[in-house]
DNA sequence: CGCCAGATTGACT
DNA sequence: GTCAATCTGGCGG
């Protein structure tokens, strides 16, 4: 299991969004591993996209939207955590939030993490993901490209087709789908 | 400093 | 379907 690299996320945060379905998304916690794929993800742009926690400019709590493509960024919505992974174009602002996995490794742990049983019901959102996996605000800025960080990308070798929509909960969305997932997958926070 | 909104979730009129 | 819990940060709504 090796960690993907930084170039990944050097691209438009759509086609990031696009290219992390179907990879898998590895938490080490202590000597367990939990382990998902990415099913669903959601793009987010800069000053120009009212949706994003960029919209208003620089300030620091959102710098990390202007970071090295790779970072996690995690903030807090209505007491959930969401995890993010920065990635725009050089000089450009945006990241890609992850808004569901589907459980692969460490499922025991997760449930308990989540104190849920059904299998369904334990990652298909991106604040369930957060606490299942334990993952918060100590990880703001990690780098999701090593190992290290014990919150890591890596490959995985799937055939799958994706689906768009608009992004889920926002209040004023920009036109284009920028809500990506894997089609039929049944780990999705929301069948449209 | 107080009030309000939000990339949500879970419980329930 | 409706609605409140509860954290973080913006803004003076």
């Amino acid at each position: 299991m090796k960690a993907l690299s930084g170039r990944l996320y050097e691209r438009d945060p759509s086609v990031v969004a696009e290219k992390l379905l179907g990879k898998r998304l590895i938490r080490k916690l202590n000597k367990e591993i939990l382990e998902g794929i990415v099913v669903e993800t959601e793009a987010y742009y800069g000053l120009d996209d009212p949706a994003s926690r960029a919209r208003h400019g620089l300030k620091n709590y959102n710098r990390l939207m202007w970071s090295e493509p790779g970072r996690a960024f995690i903030y807090n919505v209505h007491n959930n955590w969401m995890f993010n992974i920065i990635a725009h174009e050089p000089n450009e602002v945006g990241g890609v939030l992850i808004r569901a996995i589907e459980p692969t490794k460490g499922i025991d742990l997760m449930k308990r993490n989540r104190k849920v049983e059904n299998l369904h019901d334990l990652t298909n959102g991106p604040g369930k993901l957060t606490k299942a996996l334990k993952i918060d605000k100590g990880f703001n800025g990690v780098f999701v490209t090593s190992e290290e960080s014990q919150i890591f990308i890596a490959d995985n070798k799937m055939k799958i087709e994706i689906g768009r929509s608009h992004r889920i909960g926002v209040k004023r969305d920009l036109p284009t789908d920028l809500r990506f997932f894997i089609e039929g997958n049944q780990f999705v926070s929301k069948a449209l």
